[in-house]
DNA sequence: GATGATTTGTACGTATGTATA
DNA sequence: ATATACATACGTACAAATCAT
């Protein structure tokens, strides 16, 4: 007999689940998503009454949401939803214009054939979605158009780092941003990186994806400068 | 009455001293010293017994050293030093090749003139210990000079990430590594970073140091081989 | 500024999962 | 393959620190 709780694909690697696991995927899923705001005090009471377990666990995802950023912790004086000051944004920014900058040049010259195709059928397909108007899917797959550029890296250790940095932006994204005068300028800037990328122009490729993450930083101060 | 416990200096802001903090510095010290060797298991009641503490502080010590990738834990297994398999180590040296870099170029533009008057002085005291003949004091100071530049790149992310990279690679260096002729050609080196910098050049800056980084994993693969 | 309420930090016991015989 | 030994994951109680009054 199986596990019930088991994977439907038997193929991937089967982890034995833990609380504290789940609890920090369910919660850094909520504040990436804005469910849980910047700012929001996270009692750890409240949170193990709310999901059912003791504080143990979830002083354990606590602190590992701590150490990735997404979490700020004071000693004695709790937690909350990590914030960010107005020049803590803009250096995260910056430093994501560098590390993807960096992974996109290295994506260049050491993405295989499969995935130089992958990416182009990403692009193409978010071409698409400009044209439908689809903010919401435009979003997503916009996601793993720069996934594919960390992996294209091959290089886990800057994939993860960029990831991170990208993820700790997340929370500060919000929905009307996402107009459709943005999204056909994103695609413009995207093509350049494909090219670059495709025919092996790291240096080209680096400096368009730098170019490419400035818009997007400008894009979303005009945003913040409406609130 | 001031707290016996306090720091001498008053004006250094003073977190509240927890075990679980004191321990996770004290564990990091031991596994970047080396004193702590990669593979090593890393018990929980053990590490509590020596240190005089409960279990509990020991466990969330080493899981915030785990998100740092200092440790490696899994499920129900225990946790042990992080051991780094070839690939990784070299990935490891080409992002901090990267990330280096990075921060080289920013500080190139950003560091003030005292920041970089400072950068100026540790690099000549770095040529006197190279007269001297001292690896010791050279390497404790050459950290300094790396410090330096994540610093002067006036973006702390990038300064931190950075910074993490190359404490992941300490436990793998050692002192044999560090010969004279090594520093010799270090310190030359150091010398194109430093130009560079002080002359405001971003690229050359993030060129010099890059190839800084690969000359340094090139003497320490050669230092593998021996083993 | 002292006191009480509240929340976190630590200790310790039990349950559960992993590895070995 | 089953059982046994062992270390970890979790729960719970208490101590210590913070903040509110």
């Amino acid at each position: 007999m199986t596990d019930p709780d088991g994977p439907a694909d038997p193929l991937l690697e089967r982890r034995s689940r833990t609380r504290t696991e789940d609890l920090r995927l369910q919660l850094a899923d909520e504040i990436v998503r804005g469910d849980l705001a910047p700012g929001m005090a996270l009692d750890e009471m409240r949170i193990a009454a709310r999901f059912g377990v003791s504080r143990t666990p979830v002083r354990e995802a606590l602190r590992q949401l701590a150490a990735s950023g997404l979490v700020e912790i004071r000693p004695h004086r709790g937690a909350v939803v990590a914030r960010l000051s107005t020049e803590k944004l803009h250096e995260l920014f910056v430093a994501m214009a560098e590390l993807e900058a960096v992974c996109a040049g290295l994506a260049a010259v050491a993405m295989t054939p499969n995935e130089r195709r992958a990416l182009e059928e990403i692009h193409e397909l978010l071409r698409d979605l400009v044209r439908a108007g689809d903010p919401q899917r435009y979003h997503e797959l916009n996601e793993s158009f720069h996934t594919a550029v960390y992996l294209g890296s091959h290089n886990g250790h800057l994939a993860e780092v960029t990831l991170a940095t990208r993820v700790r932006l997340q929370p500060f994204r919000r929905a009307q941003f996402r107009t459709l005068g943005r999204l056909s300028r994103s695609y413009m800037e995207h093509d350049d990186i494909v090219r670059a990328i495709l025919r092996a122009d790291r240096d080209a490729a680096s400096l368009a994806m730098r170019d490419h993450i400035g818009t997007v930083e400008t894009a979303f101060g005009e945003y913040i400068d409406m609130l």
